[in-house]
DNA sequence: GATGAATGAGCATTCATTCAT
DNA sequence: CATGAATGAATGCTCATTCAT
């Protein structure tokens, strides 16, 4: 392995232990020296990877947000034809994201806590991050919209995190009771169906 | 005034320092001397009516939970009877909640942001806080079932804290941008249709 | 004693601790821990008074160099009306800052060795400090100058710098050896004889 | 060339490499990496070289110790015969040490400011160093003395050391301003008017 | 009751030094 | 021989908390 890839290997390898302790402990109770205890080596190794403790918790919360990106990336927002496969996307979508923090629930801890209360501008990274999430469910419904089988009068930005909204209380109950599949399956049908029909009568 | 109440104004005013000075710096970047300097007393005063910092900031999230939960409290979950009466109540909490954060963005820093990353108790205590909104919600719910103006196989708890979710995301795009109030109006209109009809054509 | 001169006080009381502990272990080598100690105090104590280690350490050398300046300033340039009393003018300075570093060796240690070595801006404030050294013994020059029993043609600027260099060289002979007072009679003579004299036969 | 040389040519090649970045950041603010650096060498290969960071800082004030007693040995003590070549000796010498520090600041940087604060030991040797510098005076003094140009009655030892107090002024002066050859040359001349005859009217 | 001086636990960060490659 | 990755001792500094006045 070249030098580089050495290199960002440790650097990974830091990430890790890091994402690790910060979900276990809260980003403010870790201290270097715990990370650097969770992967064995000296502390002082920490320094040669990472400017400073700021410098990690980004990496980490990016890590977090990259996890969950890859499971929205999975599916392909101009595939559905009839409002039958989008209900189907969305369904298969919210099932991966419940799975996904079911499986490992540090990573909502990271996502939904420790990326909070770090500093201003972290917390402004998260809101843009929010904002790019939205445009990717922007693109669902405007598939849905000129497609024929969703509503010509959507208020597409708004619905659009709206959506989200639902889709991140969803995950918030994954992550709060280790939630078994039954619960994962009420969460994606009552979000689809409240997306495609509403609860009226 | 009672010898008491003069204690509970006092303790009300650090709480409402603490609340701005926590908003504005963040909670880990406030010193107790920040908050005594904001009300103009030594901060050896502090701990005359607070414990610790940990004490305050549990006082200052949970005055922020009441103001939203005034809000919520101020429509009556069985009131409405039919589904243009409910769809008038969500819409009307709605722009009340959005106008609530875009009347004191504060709010939001400490409801999305600060009651994050503190510790695990608190942040155990805001999913509680998410579970007694659900419980809100899912009264509204459980009226329009009962009523017959919303489905009868309605997923109840899920449907609500999935609705919650919405407003969330809708309280959240009210603190992000100075949003005026055309965009509360379009939240709180697109938010109902999707409770009512959902999005399908 | 007011509030204000307490702080004074104790400020003068941790430069005191910090004259003594830099004397003895040097600059580098004290820790903040060091002062405090010595003082019998927290270490916390001393950045109520002092905003950092850099801070002290210039107030430990502007203390040196007041009271060598009050050694000085304890004659009057424009005194001696004739070359025998500005000749036992030089020997009265020059033996009382012998005895000055004789009394206080860690005086000389601060002036002459921590003095130095700690940034640049201090080695500058240092040197500025020599020519105000410089300017006190100009005015020595120009009034035997103007008296008429130093030269008219002398180099006041040059000359009164390179006195001061002999006498700072006397100073670093004090140190040096706890030299007797024998020396220190032996020092001033010799000095004087040369301001006056010169060497010549 | 040898192995030896090889090895000794690194040496200076490494101290060169030292005194440059001492002198333009400080013995306490350089780190060996930066020595390293400047040299392009990684930092393990300075310790094949020297011992420890301590060890290099002496032999970079030795070379510069040296540079200025070579500019010292440059005339010979037992030379003079009158006055006169006695006075052009000292004029000499003073604006030969004036040029070498005006040519190279970094010269005095190392030499009054470096070689201080330390530590105990390398200011023990700085004295010392004086010292030799001082028996060297001596020897021009007994030289003035036995040839009879200079007072029969001088107190050697004193004034000798007196008179390097006086250049090492000069040095000083030298390094403070990027001093012109004027001002050199008016340094040369009163301290060896003040040497030979005083300042007296 | 109010105050703020005193305190020290706690932590991020640096950097001289070692040593395996 | 050269290198630089790894290390951890060392330290400046902050700030929540206490308590004498």
């Amino acid at each position: 392995m070249a030098r580089e890839d050495l290199v960002e290997q440790r650097r990974r390898d830091i990430t890790l232990a890091a994402f690790k302790v910060f979900a276990q402990r809260g980003y403010h109770e870790t201290g270097i020296a715990d990370i650097a205890r969770e992967l064995g080596v000296g502390h002082g190794t920490f320094y040669r990877y990472f400017a400073n403790k700021r410098d990690i918790v980004a990496r980490v919360v990016d890590m977090a947000v990259e996890r969950i990106a890859e499971v929205v990336a999975s599916e392909s927002p101009e595939l559905a034809q009839t409002v039958e496969e989008y209900r189907a996307q969305v369904e298969r979508i919210g099932r991966a994201l419940f799975d996904l923090f079911i499986d490992d629930p540090q990573l909502a801890r990271i996502f939904f806590f420790e990326s909070a209360g770090v500093d201003r501008e972290l917390s402004e990274h998260m809101l843009e991050t929010n904002e790019v999430f939205g445009a990717v469910t922007e693109r669902y419904l405007e598939n849905g919209v000129s497609k024929g089988f969703l509503r010509a009068d959507l208020d597409i930005p708004v619905t659009a995190r709206a959506i989200n909204g639902m889709i991140f209380a969803g995950a918030l109950a994954a992550f709060r009771s280790g939630s078994p599949a039954s619960v994962r399956d009420r969460w994606s049908r009552a979000v689809a169906d409240l997306i495609i029909g509403g609860a009226r009568a």
